[in-house]
DNA sequence: TATTGTTATACTCTATAACTATA
DNA sequence: TATAGTTATAGAGTATAACAATA
C-alpha cells in the first residue's frame, strides 16, 4: 500500500522542447497548484494520505490498522466509555462504530457490556488480549510520526500540533 | 452530510454518581484521548474530516466535490497534463483516476486528447464548460477555509499551511 | 521489456434510512 | 416521543492484479 512516489510542485519553468505543441507544455512531473496551495482542506488531505502511507509501511506484515487501534487505545484509556460516546468523540458514524466494534470483539480485543441503568446503550472495555495489543503496538504507534520522522523539528512539531488541535476542537461557527 | 456532533476531549474529571458501578466512570462526553493528542496522524485525521464536513456543508446544494474540483483546479493551471502526471501530483491511484476522468468528461468538463508524441498517454484539458464551472465556485472554495472560518488567526493560519507544505513535500526517509 | 492507462475485483469508510429495544 | 444501537444498501476512495496498446 505504500506508495513511494516522486512528487513535485510549484516552480513554473516551461521547458521550450517543444515549441508547437498543442499546450503550453509545462516540464513533466512539474505542476502547478495555484490557490490550492492556500487551502487547508487540500492541504491537510495531502498530508493525510501521506501520514496513512507512512503508517501502513510501518506496520506492514501486523494486522493493525489506524481506526481500529484508535479505537482500541481510546477504550484502552476510557474503560466503559459507550459506544456512542465514542463513535461522536472520534467523528465515525454509529453505523460504521458497529461494524468496527463488531470486528475487535470477534478478534478477541474488546468485550461490550449492557449496562443496567440504560439497557440500549453499550459499554466497551478491552479484554486481556486488547490490552497486550495495545501494549505491544504502542511505541510503533507514537514513533510513526515523530517529528524526525516526518522532517520537522520538535518545536514545528510541537507547534504543528497544537494549531490541529484548535482546529479540531473549535465549535463550527455554521453549527449552531 | 454534516455532522454537527458536540464533541470534547480532555479533562480527567470523575463524577461519583455511581460509586460502584463496574467501571471507574468518566463524564459522559468527556473522553480521554492519552497519546493520540501527541500523534500528527490522529489530529490529520481529525481536522481532515471536519475540514470535509465543512466543504459539503458549504457546497451543499451543488454537485461540487473536494476530489473533482481539485482535480478541475489543477488541470486548469496545466492545460494539457497528463493523467498520471496528475495523478502522482494528487497522490491519486491511476485506477481511481481514470475514473474520476470518465465522470468529468461526461459531466462535460473535461477532455482528453491522445498526443501524437506518445499515443499510450492521455493529456487532459478543460471545456469551456469545465472553465467555467471552475470559476463559478472559485471564490467560495478559497473561503471554505479562510482563516477566521476555522478559528485561527491569519498568522496561524500561514504557520499551519507552511508547516502541512513542509510536511506534504518531504521526501520520505523511508522511502528510496 | 517497461510504461500509460484501463478494467475488474474487493475492501474500507461514509451516508442514509428503516428498524429494535429500550427509555 | 426520543434515544442507543443495529441492519441494510449504496456510494466514494483505495489497493491490487491482470490486461491492451504503445514505446
Amino acid at each position: 500500500m505504500p506508495s513511494c512516489r516522486k512528487r513535485q510542485a510549484r516552480s513554473p519553468t516551461r521547458t521550450g522542447e517543444a515549441m508547437n505543441a498543442p499546450f503550453p507544455l509545462t516540464d513533466e512531473e512539474t505542476v502547478e497548484l495555484g490557490a490550492l496551495n492556500e487551502s487547508v482542506g487540500f492541504m491537510l488531505r495531502m498530508t493525510q494520505t501521506r501520514a496513512y502511507d507512512q503508517f501502513f509501511r510501518d506496520f506492514a506484515g501486523t494486522d493493525v490498522r489506524p481506526g481500529e487501534y484508535t479505537v482500541l487505545q481510546v477504550v484502552g484509556m476510557n474503560p466503559g466509555l459507550k459506544q456512542g460516546s465514542l463513535a461522536r468523540t472520534l467523528n465515525i458514524k454509529p453505523a460504521h462504530m458497529t461494524k468496527l466494534v463488531q470486528r475487535l470483539v470477534r478478534a478477541g480485543y474488546l468485550k461490550r457490556t449492557v449496562p443496567p441503568e440504560d439497557r440500549r446503550s453499550v459499554r466497551l472495555a478491552l479484554t486481556q488480549a486488547g490490552q497486550a495489543h495495545v501494549d505491544r503496538h504502542h511505541a510503533r504507534f507514537l514513533s510513526v510520526h515523530r517529528a524526525e520522522r516526518i522532517g520537522l523539528t520538535d518545536a514545528e512539531n510541537a507547534t504543528l500540533l497544537a494549531l490541529l488541535k484548535k482546529l479540531s476542537f473549535n465549535e463550527d461557527p455554521e453549527c449552531p
